[in-house]
Order: structure tokens, then sequence, then C-alpha cells
RNA sequence: GGAGGGGUAGCCAAGCGGCCAAAGGCAGGGGACUGUAAAUCCCCGGGCUCCACGCCUUCGCAGGUUCGAAUCCUGCCCCCUCCA
């Protein structure tokens, strides 16, 4: 394949390559370059936006290069500050190298394994000890650290920087050094670590690395960085029914987006469907059906997606009950050896609702329903020994509740 | 080290002796409408297996004053600003 034809391919769907006639030079060696990307085992599950950086890193794959999947167990324990406006609280080491364990294996659902190399970034940042860390400090200033929006921000708005996280930075900069990369990438809020990266390399005397900056992927609010924390993620290994539907609850002018950087439809598909909706040709919903049809089908392959849509469709759209409907067994050791319990404490032994209290407001609301019947006496007592009955609670908690008396 | 300001529910932020489980906003949950989109409207808002104008635990932490404290006092911890 000619060269430019491989920089298209790189560029596409970017946001930023810094530079990019370095980039071309790189690619005019060829030879395999090291790609580096970095993942932090802060939560045990990759969800969509991680799959942004893990589509563009295929394409680099798919090119012939080799990716370096390096994941930050020594990192992951220090936090790191990008897009924080708080400290983020350090994990222990059991936590890491759990979350580590399928970290890996999530990636190869898009990842070619034969062309990844999995490297621990404690490897060598262990080894660094106090005087090499001193070191690395000194090769950058308090005043450009500073530059960096997020602590620029921070800084003014009178919220606590701390030291460590002034580190992290250089450490990521570091992995870049201990393995020589060509090019790294992340999402945009990562540009500025990616650049550290290039300013240590050229301190150590390496050709700087090419930094590549991916979209921010929003998250179901269609606002805020898809993140765990914010609990508007869509994880890789959640359910195929939970998936889809989460799909279709993102804002209709995210769904763009998300054809663009978690798909692989083409892009002539995706503009033909976008003039498609515009113009009234094509009902939004039908296509982000489509679309969350194809990126279950991901994860779970295309039956799997053809059944999450007729789930889909028969409990949301026709407000039906679900076909399986998981079956719950209530024996008298849970209720205290009652045989009436209220509703409500009954909503929370199952899991249905946090508390009692919150299990009768959501009563009060209207949203628990028994054989289909709304129940809004929030003191309604059930009598286990009448025997199994439906339970419903809001829209997508479901239950066939098995007295065992 | 010194001077000043501040720590209230997921977040922001009122309250500054009782009517405070604590205003308001955002986020969130439930309902209506609908396409689990957007917009709109309504309800909720610590917990509690006796379902209560009830009890328990909450306003950085620990004590104290008071019939009564988020509100006053003392000590401690933490954050911010300015000075060194």
């Amino acid at each position: 394949m000619d060269i430019q034809k491989a920089f298209e391919i790189i560029k596409r769907g970017t946001s930023e390559v810094i530079e990019e006639n370095e980039l071309l030079e790189k690619l005019k060696k060829k030879k395999p370059l090291i790609v580096k990307a970095g993942f932090d085992p802060t939560a045990p599950d990759l969800h969509l936006g991680h799959t942004v950086l893990l589509w563009k890193l295929r394409d680099f794959q798919d090119l012939g290069h080799t990716v370096y999947f390096i994941v930050g167990d020594f990192t992951a324990r220090i936090g790191d500050p990008s897009g924080r406006n708080k400290v983020r609280p350090p994990l222990s080491e059991e936590e890491v190298k759990e979350n580590a364990k399928t970290y890996t294996q999530q990636a190869f659902k898009i990842l070619d394994p034969n062309k990844t190399k999995v490297l621990f970034n404690s490897t060598w940042l262990s080894k660094l000890g106090s005087e090499g860390l001193i070191k690395l400090c000194g090769k950058y200033t308090v005043a450009r650290m500073l530059e960096r929006d997020d602590f620029k921000k921070r800084f003014e708005a009178g919220i606590p920087i701390y030291i460590h996280e002034f580190i992290y930075p250089l450490l990521q900069g570091y992995d870049s050094v201990a393995i020589n990369a060509d090019v790294e990438l992340g999402g945009t809020d990562q540009k500025f670590n990616l650049l550290v990266g290039r300013h240590l390399q050229r301190e150590f005397g390496q050709e700087p690395q090419v930094c590549i900056t991916m979209p921010i992927l929003e998250g179901l609010d269609g606002v805020k960085k898809m993140s765990k924390s914010y609990k508007n993620y869509i994880g890789i290994l959640e359910p195929p029914e939970i998936q889809f539907g989460k799909v279709m609850s993102i804002p209709d002018e995210l769904m763009w987006k998300y054809f663009e950087l978690v798909t692989r439809i083409p892009e002539e598909k995706i503009k033909e469907l976008k003039e498609g909706v515009e113009s009234g040709k094509y009902h939004p919903m039908e296509v982000k059906k489509f679309l969350a049809r194809t990126i279950v089908s991901l994860f779970h392959g295309e039956d799997a997606a053809k059944e999450a849509q007729k789930y889909f469709e028969k409990v949301f759209s026709k407000k039906e009950l679900p076909e399986n409907i998981p079956e719950i067994s209530v024996d008298l050791n849970m209720t205290g050896g009652r045989k009436e319990v209220s509703l409500a404490y009954l909503i929370k032994l199952i899991g249905f609702a946090p508390s009692t209290s919150e299990a009768k407001r959501i009563i009060k609301g209207g949203g628990v329903k028994i054989n289909g019947e709304k129940i809004l006496d929030d003191k309604y007592i059930v009598d286990l020994s009448k025997g199994e009955f439906i339970l419903q609670v809001g829209k997508k908690k479901f239950g066939k509740i098995i007295p065992k008396i």
C-alpha cells in the first residue's frame, strides 16, 4: 500500500496529528512502527469510549504496525488528573492486578492479538527509584505543568493540586521513552500527557513520537465524556439487551458520532443515513436501531443483536413483559419468617431498590406493578403464601417472585 | 511560621440557637406524553420488616454550653488566599 493512502487511513477520524509530516517520514521507513496506547486499569471494564482508541490502533495493525498496549499498573496507583477537578483515589496493588486481567481480554475484541504487545509499566517505572524519578522531574518545569488546561483551571479555581499529580504526565511520558515509541494515541484530553512524552524522548535522545488524539466520546447524557464514574457508559461486557437499550437512549444528534467512532460503517453509508434522516426519508429511531444492532453485534454477534432488538421492541415499544423474566425465589429466611411482607421491603430484599424508603418512593410515583397492575399504596402488603407473581419496578426491572414457603 | 477565609446531602449552594432531614439549582429516580431521542408536564428526594404528625443517624472530627445546636464555645484535622 502506498504511504499516502496509509496516511489517509490513519488520519481519518482523528482529532489531531502532531506532526503530520513526521508521521509521513516514519511511514516512509517501511518498517513496523511502535504504536503506543496506555490504559489505566482503574476500573475492571472497558466501555465504548475506549473502543474509539482501540479502533484506531486496529487501523495501525491492519497496516502492519505493532501496538504496544501499556497497562498502567504503576500509574493507576497514582491517578491520572486529566479532566478531573478532584484528586483520584489511588488503587491498591490487588485492585489494579484484578482489573488488568480482564482488560486485555476485552481489548482483543477489537485488537489483533498477534500484533499486540502487552506491557506493564511497573516493569520499568518501579526500577526508576527516587533518584531516577527526581532526575525525571528535572526535565520539566512547574510553569509548563501549569500551562496544562485542567491544572490551570483547578489552580485558578483554588482547587488543590497535589505534587504527585504533576508527576503523572512525566511517568506516562517516560513510558514512551522506555519502549521508544514512534506514535502514541490518546483522547484529546490526553494531549498534554502525549506531548510530555515527545519532550522527554527528545531529552533522552530519541526521535520524538507522533501524537495522535482521538475525539472524546460523550456518554448517554450526550454531554459528559463517557466514563464509568459518571455512570453514562456502555460497557463492552454488558449484556446485549442493556447495550441495545443504552444506545437507543442517546440523543439523536450524537448517533452520528457513534457511527463514526465506534463502528466500522463506511463513511459514505453514514452520510447517506444522515441525509436520509434530515430529508425525512428515514426515521431517526430506525437508524438508531441499526446503530444499536451494529454495536451489539461487535461484542455479542449478530444473532444476539437481533434478539436484543426484539426484546427492546417488545418491552419498551409495546410495553409488554419480556419473555424470559428472571426468577427470584424468596424464602422465609429472607423475610425473617414472615409470610406477609410490605411490598417496599420486598423490593429492597431482592435488590430492585437500594432502600425501603427508596422503594416506597417508587411505589408512590407509580413505578411498581404486580402482575401488570400498578400498585400505588406504599403500605401494600404482599402475602407470600398466595404463590408466585410478576413484579415490575420501573421500566427496566422485572422479576418473577417465587415464594419458597 | 504569620494573617484572613472556608469545610452542609452525588455536585454547586442557602441556612448562622427551636417551625431543619435541612431553601434553591444541577445531576438522579419514578410517572405522563413519546421513538427508553428532543421538548414539555407532574411527583420524589438520609435510613428504618411494627408503614409512623414515630424512631434512628446526618451539616469536617471530638468534646462542651443550653430545655434545645448545622447554627454558640474549646481542641483537632483538612482546604484556599496573602505574607514569609
